[in-house]
DNA sequence: TGACAAAATTGGAACGTTCCAATTAATGTT
DNA sequence: AACATTAATTGGAACGTTCCAATTTTGTCA
């Protein structure tokens, strides 16, 4: 064993048979006689053998690594830390092994990535873009042939498959959740009005509005990052309007925490004094005090969905992709002062 | 570009020069004459080329394959997350790319990753490990000359870096501070007696309560999984004792919020009636209601330092490693009732 | 200008695997 | 027993790169 690792001819030569059989054993391959097998495998056993998946990658035209390229925009943010792990689920037990990066909301690192992950020749990539992602840098690896899932956020005039939650559905709901509560100067946070997930999520905000004959009000709509820090910046300049709102829909649960802070540093208690709710249903909405009204999109069976997709698209070589919509639900919890008895809570989660 | 990624050839052709200049291009030898460079290098630009990692690997002798794996037992636990990230920055800078996977606690499935990663030809594996791993385990990997680092987690008998937190001081400083403000009968919450980080931990407890003459009681030390869930079990039994603690020091974060949820479920309150100490310091710790008094190790500093260690193993072929202990404080904040101004409370963070 | 050293370039061979076509072994049929 | 079939096995060649030794080009100086 001690130097250099063995090779397929080693354990030709200690089977007393040729490295095209031990390749035939090593597919498992049923062209090859039972005993024989069995003295190959021992052999691979005794020489501590391990295959050297880059040599047959390089053999093999069609270049199946094995690898899927997985690249979001924030490892830190457990909902994509949560989508990470679906995705390894469902990638591993298919005998895929993942490169899992973190682009940190950076496009110049995240094209990094992908060249990086290219040049080791995955199979596929999955990817949540960062903010500002261009369907150029995409569009090479389709062009040589490379599956490619985009979710959560999209990529307008990339040809690549699609995994979203349904942003205006969800959104939709929280709003009219919030308009039955009797509210209607009701505030839209966070985020840029330049990404495709900010356009969809106000369009739901809209609509509820117009449905229950609330009036829109700009003013109510403020943006900052789409960060626990960019909430406390926005509840703040929401609070300073004229005629302040009294409840929030937020763009995800980071700015909803966020809010919960700014408030109360106002003195404000987030549910009773002021209603407010999230998106994405991340792990710490429950726990969190007052637990979270949100919508929940389970990033984790997102990420086992994404994945299918992936494979489904490696398997078939059909190179054109597909959009899939994943269906999203209010989860009602304390933060918007209707505190529900904790069975009632229960049948909702 | 169309079909068949282009080789090395097709530029060598395409530039008028031979494959082995282009060769020298890729690597950036100095010993090309600057025009054929530039040649060259448009040549590359124009067919579109990408580097084919697998090749070159397989070609150099000493496999530098300029990946490394990554396992860790729980992705969606933000602290082995902060870690991942960590470990990303320094290994992404440095030219390397990760193979990042959980193994989710089951040794089983970790044999399976480190054996795929191995496949793979990783150059170096960092790895939180399984409850259960045994030094065999790493053994193959040490044997065949790849660097490994253990983190967090150690395991006895291995013959590999370690990378651990003082695990003993943190505690004995968390405990120290209890019986400062006044508390005798603490509990030690959580974890389970066969692990070595438990052992550490409770060494630190136990000379802490000596130092002050206060008497070990063993009926205050009470075993759960090192999970949230765990935490609300085990505060319901520390409570059920006949001489009650009034005070607990937990052997991380995660158990410490169940905590937190088990004393809120029976009137109690986190901080005021009861003092709660946790572990690690992860996102959610500052943010919590109460926010959590706790021993801070820097989960993402602790990963770049990790990356740092495995880097230098790689580079210097020097086989056996080192063992590094990360020092670790105290961050004060409101979980055990001693209610600091927020200027004092930042100044300790 | 010729000789010589230094600089720049180049053609194979090799890395460990898989594939193909070809060979050899085993089995069945009359 | 001789043949036809089928089952097992096997030697190259190839994948895209790097390395080595060898060759060609360029530069320098007498």
């Amino acid at each position: 064993m001690g130097e250099g690792r063995s090779t397929v001819i080693d354990i030709a030569r200690a089977a007393g048979v040729s490295k095209s059989t031990v390749s035939l054993v090593l597919q498992g391959s049923s062209a090859v006689k039972e005993d024989t097998r069995a003295k190959v495998q021992a052999a691979i056993r005794d020489l501590g053998y391990i295959y050297n998946r880059g040599a047959a990658t390089l053999r093999q035209a069609n270049s199946k690594s094995r690898i899927v390229g997985v690249i979001v925009n924030d490892l830190t943010n457990s909902f994509f830390a949560e989508l990470a792990v679906g995705i390894d689920m469902v990638i591993q037990s298919a005998g895929y092994v993942q490169f899992l990066s973190s682009s940190a909301e950076n496009p110049d690192r995240q094209l990094e990535l992908i060249v990086s992950m290219r040049e080791h020749g995955i199979s596929g990539l999955i990817i949540c873009p960062a903010r500002g992602t261009q369907a150029a840098d995409l569009k090479p690896l389709a062009a040589s042939g490379i599956p490619v899932v985009v979710a959560v956020r999209n990529v307008p005039g990339a040809k690549v498959s699609t995994l979203m939650s349904d942003n205006q559905a969800g959104i939709r709901q929280a709003t009219d959740y919030l308009i039955g509560l009797g509210h209607r100067r009701i505030a839209f946070l966070g985020g840029f009005a330049d990404t495709a997930v900010f356009g969809e999520r106000i369009a739901g905000y809209r609509t509820a509005l117009e449905a229950h004959g609330v009036a829109f009000d700009l003013a109510l709509v403020v943006s900052s990052p789409p960060s626990r820090a960019g909430g406390v910046e926005a509840i703040g300049r929401a609070l300073s309007i004229t005629e302040r709102p009294t409840a929030a829909v937020c763009l995800n649960d980071a700015v909803a925490f966020g809010v919960c802070d700014g408030l109360r540093a106002r003195k404000l208690e987030p549910g009773p004094d002021f209603a407010v709710i999230g998106f994405d249903d991340v792990i710490e909405a429950r726990a969190a005090v007052p637990a979270l009204t949100t919508v929940s999109v389970d990033p984790q069976g997102m990420g086992r969905r994404a994945a299918n997709l992936l494979l489904k698209q490696i398997n078939s070589n059909n190179p054109d992709g597909e959009a899939v919509i994943t269906s999203v639900r209010l989860v009602v919890r304390d933060s918007c002062g209707a505190r529900l008895t904790h069975r009632q809570q229960e049948l909702t989660i």
